[in-house]
DNA sequence: TATAATAACTAATACCATTAGTTTTTGCAA
DNA sequence: TTGCAAAAACTAATGGTATTAGTTATTATA
């Protein structure tokens, strides 16, 4: 009476997420997984490729829902509006999902088909959030680096309480995307002059 | 003729970097430097406190190290000149140390006295960085949170090879930095202007 | 010179991932 | 309906990890 309990990928996964957000992503091994299952760990094996082939899978999980959560915050919007939306919606997922988060910068292998083709839409998506400010090809591009530089450094460092000083997360996150906001007008401001001389 | 080899704690420590920058954090284990070191891992117990208290101790030296570069990179300079050269230097470091770098933002204690206290330090020069911005006492630390999450989140994605695209990192990082400068500018023109109409 | 502290060691335990081989259930074809 | 193959669970075994207990040799000091 023991085959056929049920397992399958996405029960599977659930579990990972849960245990990677409540205790860590350090924390999801076979064994503990197995343990929330009731399941032996070997049996975990029919369904994923070992602890990287579940990292690998978390990993792609993660980046589905981040992509979804962003496209969700932009649509409708543009300009300052829909960047600091996209900005909320980010931190916002990292703080929900400390764990999957985590799991989404930590794929076994970056190389991974499914995982660049998710970072190519989610690149697709900012860069057209970025439109209004008319910045020419590569420097689009240049600008959805720092965008993504901000917003992963801001989560990373608050999950991992990098933030000793007694002030308001929200805040200093508001100041900053301000300041960056700030920071990518004048910068359209000063080409924009830059043409006008030419 | 086995008793007294020669180890100590800071050999240990510049092994266990060694590894880390070389391997990554993760092949920083009991058995991997203890092979290193010619030596049975029981042995180290002797000098360090298991593997966490390797790991706080790493944290500190790399800290030390960070605070250390980042303290020569603004001596004699203020203002935009500040800013970047402390940029230049954290990315620098984090780049020439990625295991080391990674170690100082796992400590398995944030809490930790030594990790606090410099924190708390390097903080402090930050600020000073700061001060050509006159910003007002709270805004000159929402100020260093949002540098420090600049300055982290593009150094740890650039070593997670999450930039996917070929595109010049020096010249991303430049027009990150440039990009905050000149919306921090912009922060002060409008606090200027707000403290004149009032 | 004797002794106590120190720093190495060996041996043993517990937990982890992984593989091999086994058993039971299920689904499908005859 | 029956029989068989594939799938999904299992047990057992291996090797790697950290850690603790107890031992031995060296060093420093009284």
């Amino acid at each position: 009476m023991s085959p056929r309990i049920g397992l399958d990928l996405p029960a599977i996964l659930q579990a990972a997420v849960e245990i990677a957000d409540a205790r860590g992503l350090e924390e999801v091994t076979l064994a503990s997984l197995a343990q929330k299952l009731d399941v032996r760990s070997p049996s975990l094996y029919n369904h994923v490729n070992g602890l990287s082939g579940l990292r690998s899978k978390l990993a792609v999980h993660g980046l589905e829902q981040l992509l979804h959560v962003m496209t969700q915050a932009v649509v409708g919007r543009s300009g300052d509006d829909a960047v600091r939306e996209l900005g909320k919606a980010y931190v916002a997922f990292a703080r929900a999902h400390p764990g999957l988060y985590d799991a989404t910068l930590r794929a076994p292998d970056p190389e991974d088909a499914e995982v660049r083709r998710l970072a190519g839409e989610t690149v697709d998506l900012v860069v057209r959030a970025l439109q209004a400010y008319e910045l020419k090809d590569e420097a689009a591009l240049h600008a959805v680096r720092g965008l993504r530089s901000l917003l992963h450094g801001f989560s990373s460092l608050e999950q991992r309480g990098g933030f000793g000083m007694p002030l308001d997360l929200d805040v200093s996150f508001r100041l900053l995307l301000d300041t960056f906001l700030a920071g990518l007008h004048e910068m359209k401001r000063r080409a924009k002059a830059e043409s006008k001389r030419d």
